[in-house]
DNA sequence: TTTTACCCATAGCTAGACTAGGGAAGACTA
DNA sequence: TAGTCTTCCCTAGTCTAGCTATGGGTAAAA
């Protein structure tokens, strides 16, 4: 077993605008989603991801609508505003730039 | 003027042991090479700088001993320990896993 | 002698991911 | 029919660690 992998803080909103960016979909879902995504790799907990999705309603990068899901449960579905597309880009590119740094500087021998 | 770029939390004790590991260094040194190399996009405080470097000395990656600066001044040098040479090579593996999985998640259309 | 660059450090704030809980409801199984 | 599993939602409280703001001291340059 490897050790766990938490979600780097601030990277979060990103996964989980991304994730959002191919349609509605409800909590439990997204978590599923970027776990498969990742491989396996990333785990969003619950205790992050509920809290998370709060903050995005209330930042207006999201909305959200309650209705059945697949399995017949009540589920939340959440889908990107206009202003959440507007954020997910920002924080690609903020991504990129901050990766890129990093790599000049632990590359340099 | 690109808005602030802030230090990825978690990633700053890389950055400090992968900087050390060139030899030892004092604080400011420090700061002003991970500036440099990250072709001035990462900006370390010095609010995070030294807390930093303490924390790293009670961990025990760091040794520390006062010694005059190259503009002779008294500078507080820094050098990796076995210990830390471990972690900076932890530090760097996960990171990569991590990136990775993001990569994954975030390029998947 | 005033300013600038160098160099260290702490207190208090804050964001946000975590652990550890607490539900409820459909579906499957004994 | 009961029991368990899976799916789905949510909150309280903790903790890490980077930030702002502040303070101080010394050598060199203007």
């Amino acid at each position: 077993m490897g050790k766990k992998t938490e979600i780097p803080p601030g990277t979060l909103y990103m996964l989980i605008l991304k994730t959002l960016a191919g349609g509605a979909m409800h909590g439990y879902g997204i978590a599923q989603r970027i776990h498969l995504l990742s491989n396996n790799v990333l785990e969003v907990e619950e205790g992050s991801l509920y809290p998370a999705l709060q903050r995005m309603l209330i930042k207006g990068w999201l909305k959200a609508e309650w209705r059945p899901s697949e399995n017949n449960r009540r589920a939340r579905y959440y889908t990107l505003t206009k202003s959440g597309r507007k954020q997910l880009g920002m924080e690609l590119s903020e991504f990129a730039k901050v990766v890129t740094a990093i790599h000049r500087v632990i590359e340099t021998a």
